[in-house]
DNA sequence: ACCTGAACACCGTTCAAGT
DNA sequence: ACCTGAACACCGTTCAAGT
């Protein structure tokens, strides 16, 4: 006990590790703290209260997102950002309805934005479209992989119906 | 106190009225006892765990969904029950993303896909479209009424972007 | 400025006991 | 069979105090 000189990301290190090894419900103010060798109340000077660690999380998460090559053709790239959304859905499946509930402004969630609508671009679309074609994809991707990781799907082949919205969608951007 | 006969439907419907009124927060073993008037270890024989309530709510959030009238024109009956999920969503921010943790087999979970499943086959799916079409609307209803709800939208205009997805859809279905 | 110690007002759940 | 009482092992957060 007695450290100085905790900061923020430090925090939100120790409640990311917490979170991915031994999931949400362990994420509390006095696990976190226990991790950085504080008491608990130190926390609240750097990140303000739970909901501030909670926010960190979903930073974190949206860093997880991988970025496929921009080198590669538009519809591998949205294929790749897609598959790479539903793999972090799987791999923090208690994490992941975080998302729903802050608006995605962080830079961590710019970039996956952005690549999506840099595809959508190169795919034709016309600026208009290309800002309300990424809500569209990105709310459909979230539901589907917080669906799939929540387990509302059941024991239904999700593999058949992600196929099968691929296909639609594909259709839709090369109309 | 000294309650007997208590039952497990008016346990839901006091946890219901409970989360209606003060939030999912406020929903607790202790608050939903103290509305019944038993100690909190009563509710365990009849709904199991904390778990058990929170399948009550889904149950019961199921229920509000509701469903239109069967003579409506097809496309009118989906528009209705889209609406219908959002507004549950609107009304009930905090529980809404519950919907996600369970498969939706429930009797009560049944009647609104039935009544997708009807509309699609109106609209001239083939049986098996009609099974994928209605995940894939229920999946992305749900992620944008839970985003709307929940504020991943942020202070952009919700009703441009689903006016947007429903003319897509549209599109999809008369294809 | 930054961290601690003690306290407050809560939680879900188990277990033995009562009727 | 059904409910209670007491207890256990936790929570988030406030507030005054220390350095």
């Amino acid at each position: 006990m007695g450290r100085r000189g905790l900061t923020r990301s430090e925090i939100i290190d120790a409640t990311w590790d917490l979170a991915a090894q031994r999931g949400l419900a362990a994420v509390t103010m006095r696990s976190v703290a226990e991790q950085l060798d504080v008491t608990p109340m130190a926390l609240y000077r750097h990140i303000g209260d739970k909901q501030g660690l909670l926010d960190g999380l979903v930073e974190r998460l949206h860093g997880e997102i991988p970025i496929p090559d921009a080198a590669l053709p538009w519809r591998e790239r949205l294929t790749l950002l897609a598959g790479g959304i539903r793999a972090v859905a799987r791999k923090h499946p208690d994490l992941f309805p975080l998302l729903f509930h802050r608006p995605a402004v962080t830079p961590a969630a710019q970039r996956p934005r952005e690549t999506a609508y840099a595809a959508l671009r190169e795919a034709g679309l016309a600026e208009d479209d290309v800002v309300r074609a990424e809500r569209l994809l990105s709310t459909f991707i979230l539901g589907f992989a917080a669906s799939e990781a929540g387990g509302r799907f059941g024991r239904l082949d999700a593999e058949a119906e992600y196929a099968y919205a691929a296909g639609l969608i594909e259709m839709i951007l090369t109309k």
